[in-house]
Formats: structure tokens, C-alpha cells, sequence
DNA sequence: GTCATATACCTTGTGACGCAAGACATATGG
DNA sequence: CCATATGTCTTGCGTCACAAGGTATATGAC
């Protein structure tokens, strides 16, 4: 079953570009009012059009350190038909988080989006 | 001994963020020519008003790792007089690599703007 | 001479964390 | 009873920024 994919070979910088940004992606989507794991998933995916998509391998620990940290409460809700959810919501701590990772986003990528449009890039090949 | 630092312990996520974009970095600022490695580290110390830092011992295995896979090549320099320098420029394939990650962090950078601003921050409180 | 400082390179250890892979539980419909 | 969908949680792997330390060469002060 050699279905070895060429241009998935090449790694993609993705993974970790997400490091930083996660906790502040998922407080975002929080931030319009409160959602179970799957949904913030599903939401993720749909509004970046799968850009940003995680699994939910990747969103349980996260939804646990913003727990920990006091920036999301939870509460269990068990419907009488289908399976227990686990909603989560912004704190007052949480909303005050997500306003500094944005803050903190915004000046990292104008740094970034500054440094690669310098024109500083001068073709002095001193050869 | 309680200094602990209040400011401090609000952990920075500048360091996951960098993560995905050293390599892009590093690439971009070996692009007008031949630069070595403290070069570097001041290089975009200046460039970014400090913004987005990096100490030798964060850039050499980010060098190391460039070399090993092709996109510098490495030369060094004994001068008469000083420290000898080890010199890296961009192969073919590393300015192939910089446009690559270029194209990627561009992507992400837009899909996590248009999510931040997305107006779909509507505030049905569903009560 | 030697001692401090600056330049320049390199290595080790630590902590963090995205994600694949799997487990588990509850419903629904053949 | 068995497959599928929904929903949550856990383990292990691999990656990497950074602090902290080390080495070597030059220069100026005393």
C-alpha cells in the first residue's frame, strides 16, 4: 500500500505555527458564548474553511489548561436523548486573556509581515 | 526569597509562536547574501526593534538543521586578525524552501486574521 | 605577563505541546 | 446484535526554543 504522498513529505509548518496561537484560537471561539469540545472542532474547521482545523486529540488538553487557569468554567449537560456534552465558557479572567494573545498575536505578526516585506532585501551579491 | 515576578508569570507565548517561523526567519535574512551567525542574531535584533530576538543558542541548531537539509551551504573565514567566522548563504533549493514558507505563513497568517475579525461575533445570548 | 572583556562558535538539559492512535460510553437504525 | 455516529479522554512520540554552560581567539588595561 505505498500511497506515499510526495507533497505531504515536504512537512508543513502548520503544527507548530499553531503552538502559539491555539490557546487564543479557542478562546476566540468561545468568546460569542459557550460550546462543547466537538462543536469548537467542528466551528474551527468550518469557519477557516479546514485552514485551521485541530482534532480533538489536540483540543482536550488545551480546553483543560484554559480550565486550570481559570479562563473557562464548564458544566456538564446531560440531554434526555444523546450523549453528555461538557460546555465550556469565558471567565472574566478569559475575556481579559484573549484581549493580551490577541494583543500579543497582532504585534508578532506585524513584526513578521514587517520584516519580510524590508526593503532591505538588496541584491548586493559581493561575489 | 518572594520575588516572584506577577508581569513575568503571565507566560509570553512569543516563544511558541516563533516556532514556526524561525526557519521562514532565519531563510529571509540569509536572502540579500552571505551572513554568519552572530551577524544574524543582530541582524534581526535590529531589524525588529527586538521584537522577535533570538539568542546563538537558539539560532545554531536552527543552522545546523538548514545545513543538514540542503538549503545553506557553509563556508568559513580565518581572517588575519579575529575569530573565525562561519559564513551560510542560501542554496538553490533553501531560496526554493524561503518562498515555500513564505506562501505558508502567509496563509496562516491571513486565516487567523480573518478569524479574529470575523464579524460573526454575534452576541445571541441563547438563554 | 595577566586579567577582563568582546567576539564567535557549540552543546546539553528542560519543559512544553500538537497530534496520531486508541479507548470508552451512549444512542440509533438495520 | 452489530455498525455507525456522537462525544469525551488518555498515552506516546517527536519536535524545538531557550537558558546555561563551555571553548577559543583577540584587545586593551594595569
Amino acid at each position: 500500500m505505498a500511497v506515499e504522498n510526495d507533497a505531504e513529505d515536504r512537512k508543513s509548518i502548520e503544527r507548530e505555527l499553531k503552538r502559539g496561537a491555539l490557546e487564543l484560537i479557542v478562546l476566540h471561539l468561545l468568546a460569542p458564548g459557550e460550546a462543547y469540545g466537538y462543536e469548537i472542532v467542528a466551528k474551527l474547521t468550518a469557519e477557516t474553511n479546514g485552514t485551521l482545523a485541530i482534532t480533538d486529540g489536540t483540543l482536550y488538553p488545551v480546553l483543560y489548561r484554559l480550565e486550570r487557569a481559570g479562563f473557562v468554567s464548564v458544566r456538564w449537560e446531560t440531554p434526555q436523548r444523546g450523549v453528555p456534552r461538557k460546555y465550556y465558557q469565558l471567565t472574566d479572567t478569559g475575556r481579559a486573556e484573549l484581549v493580551r494573545l490577541k494583543r500579543e498575536w497582532t504585534s508578532f505578526a506585524a513584526a513578521m509581515s514587517k520584516l519580510l516585506s524590508a526593503k532591505g532585501v538588496r541584491d548586493d551579491d559581493d561575489r
